[in-house]
DNA sequence: GGCGACATACCGAACAGTCGGTATCGAGAA
DNA sequence: TTCTCGATACCGACTGTTCGGTATGTCGCC
């Protein structure tokens, strides 16, 4: 059996009642309510509410890192490696969608260390990213009159929108979306 | 004269706060206390701490419409009135960024009523701008291959991630953001 | 002398976190 | 085998404080 699940459904209610009501606007009460704990029980797992956002992130981060890095570690040529990593992140944003929510919306919530914490965290992936493009760049496959700061970002908006409109109910198939918006991407880069 | 000062100034420090601590994090205190007013004072303009920041997206939205109706109202060919849009937004959302940052962090802290109103204002931009692009598509000027809600999305999906990255220090320049951003968007939905 | 534009003292609810307890269990002494 | 003891896993009533909002007063201007 799990070391305990008590974590796992305060963690799961947290992240569901996080991502419809706001970080602020939703209590420890609720969140062990929901979860079908105690006060005394959350407490004893975690060490404050917020500790509690914290740990949705690290999960999120700690997954999307550990897939980056399988990817790249495949040693495909750049472009098909760049391709996967794009339609990876964008598929698994599409499976954390409530995570997502709570992510961008109360990062600012944390405690200024944590805070850091999380840019650190996120200011890796983005270097591995752009050196991605960087590498690709020098093969000559794609443009280099933009900064690539800005492609980077542009590349990571629609990630972090996706929160934002996409609807696992509405007609947009997850593995078609990836492909999609990997597309317009990399056409717009392209050399 | 402007009919009082008092309001702007409430606005000022509450869009400077909420930007910088989020909205749930500053207490009406903190804003007049910043913007040297009295609680009085604030509630005599404003009925809730909620209509503050209400009225920070009211700005937004009312100026960015009539910004839209103003260039669309030119007639120009539709490459060039996208174009035009596409540039505007983004060189707006540069000089409303703290705004943007309060906008896309706390819109769900809105009472539901306003949230709806904030919702539908939204979509009549996002419809607009969606015609544009299906006007171009019936000109044969825009692909057709990727639907277009995912089109808008894609733009959209830039201009709410600015103040999640861009800063007036840094190197990029206002003006030539807003074209390479336009850029990357316009070669990606090419036919 | 009444009305708009504030000032100030105050209220009540909500809420994060605490703390004194209890239940269960595994290991080791008797 | 039984008894003890420490540790882990909870329980839930309670508290100190924070904060949005209000009630009442004041002051100047038409």
């Amino acid at each position: 059996m799990a070391p305990s699940s008590v974590v796992d459904d305060i963690t799961k209610a947290a992240v569901d009642l996080f991502s419809t009501q706001g970080y602020a606007n939703t209590s420890v009460q609720q969140i062990v309510e929901a979860a079908g704990v105690t006060k005394g029980a959350m407490y004893h797992y975690f060490e404050s509410k917020d500790d509690l956002l914290f740990s949705v992130y690290e999960r999120m981060l700690s997954l999307q890192t550990s897939h980056l890095e399988e990817i790249v570690g495949r040693g495909a040529p750049t472009a098909q490696t760049l391709h996967d990593v794009c339609v990876d992140v964008i598929e698994t944003s599409i499976d954390f969608l409530p995570e997502g929510t709570v992510f961008f919306r109360s990062v600012h919530m944390l405690s200024e260390p944590r805070q850091k914490e999380v840019t650190r965290r996120r200011r890796q992936y983005h270097d591995v990213f752009a050196g991605l493009i960087e590498r690709g760049q020098e093969e000559g496959l794609y443009r280099t009159d933009i900064p690539r700061a800005v492609l980077v970002a542009h590349f990571f908006s629609d990630v972090h929108y996706l929160s934002n409109w996409y609807s696992p109910e509405g007609p947009e198939d997850k593995v078609l979306l990836a492909q999609q918006l990997t597309d317009l991407f990399l056409v717009a880069i392209k050399a």
